[in-house]
DNA sequence: GGGCATATACCAAACAGTTGGTATTTTTCG
DNA sequence: CGAAAAATACCAACTGTTTGGTATATGCCC
């Protein structure tokens, strides 16, 4: 099998959902003479059972894919498969993705525009045990870590609320008056009077329409 | 240049942010005898600009560029080059972008995860002044097409609103008080609270809360 | 037991939004 | 031009929110 010089294979697999990139990518990867694409997946859940199957040295995971997102499937992957390295391919520069992936083990985050020569670069150097990042991603991280480190600590509210409280968050978010909120949970108006304004004075709000949107930005609504 | 059988070249124009993306494709593409890339593009202005400088019988859009998206570009495309076929690479199969994309003049719109096949199918069929759509852009068109007959006129209500009707609406639904948004637009309280008064019945709402809500609904914020 | 957090309940004054009116001016369009 | 649509402005009565208080009961931890 071996010619003249051996270079010893990196063995990768591709989970890309849309199939045109997949092709691409493979393409663009097996361009590499010692590159060897060993499987294909177009969801999560194809691409853990390929990893277990064929135990890539590197898995290369497109972020937003059916069935198990590209942070989960790398979750189990790193899990399943700790010889395989993984490098997670997004389009976005979204903080959170980038952390859940880092937390997932991801030892790679790329953008996809970055330039071929990049995520080449990148499945190389994750072979060797070290990790690699777009320029972007690392710009990101070391600003977050340095914001990190000056806001320690300046917490989130809403985790001082008590259970009752956020159930009256909820309810008054979607536009119910007093009145109903108590019909509903079966207690005085005042009571929940005290307890919106207990809701208030802990959120630093001061109205009803401040109120919706904090519940809008926290998602506890729509 | 001919040899034996000659076969007209079709010359392709590709736009997509994202490099390793349009480097994919375009080994895809090439891969094809007749096809010549004879240009390729990072953004929408760029991509204008080198349909204007090379012609191309076909430019394969990505829907999300920046400085100007892949609906913009054809528009413009279409409207200086009417010679070359306009192709839309999307992610997803959104209502609202197939159905710019059809007004803007595109002749195929295709999902990212199609068969390779389906691109190279979609771009020869363009070149003869046919369309060619994803399968389930097709069913998505189909739909669309009936309940559009059905529901004829159910309106969307927001269309109703005055320009400065929407004005208020927004400021409205960021919380703050008629008192505010006087003093914010140069006019009486009153004169707001009348403006508040036919947008709520415009939109059959009867509360602030309510009026919050719509706008979060209706990506009028946040 | 004493202190603290939570949940409950009440009153009243001040503030803001809602709804029923009316009325004038400006802009738009056939 | 003339009618309709839009924007402007005002008043008063009513409903609901916000804020200043106060107060009791319960369970938990030191």
């Amino acid at each position: 099998m071996e010619t003249g010089t051996y270079v010893k294979q990196i063995r990768i697999l591709l989970a890309d959902d849309h199939n045109v990139m997949r092709k691409g990518l493979r393409l663009l990867l097996e361009s590499e003479s010692d590159f060897t694409v060993v499987g294909e997946a177009a969801d999560g859940r194809q691409a853990v059972a390929k990893a277990e199957e064929t135990k890539p040295d590197v898995a290369v995971l497109d972020i937003a894919m059916p069935n198990l997102s590209g942070i989960e499937a790398a979750q189990r992957i790193i899990s399943e498969c700790p010889h395989t390295a993984v490098v997670i391919l997004s389009m976005h520069s979204d903080e959170g993705y980038v952390l859940r992936a880092l937390k997932a083990g991801a030892k790679g985050y790329l953008l996809k525009d970055s330039a071929e020569g990049d995520l080449i670069a990148a499945i190389r150097v994750v072979c060797q045990g070290k990790t690699f990042f777009s320029p972007e991603i690392s710009k990101m991280l070391v600003e977050d870590y340095i914001r990190e480190i000056r806001t320690r600590g300046v917490d989130d509210s809403y985790e001082l609320l008590t259970s009752r409280e956020r159930e009256i968050l909820q309810l008054s978010a979607e536009g119910r008056t007093n009145k109903e909120i108590a019909a509903a949970l079966n207690l005085s108006p005042y009571t929940v009077e005290t307890h919106r304004r207990n809701l208030l004075e802990k959120l630093d709000l001061h109205s009803a329409a401040e109120l919706i949107l904090y519940a809008v930005r926290k998602r506890v609504i729509s």
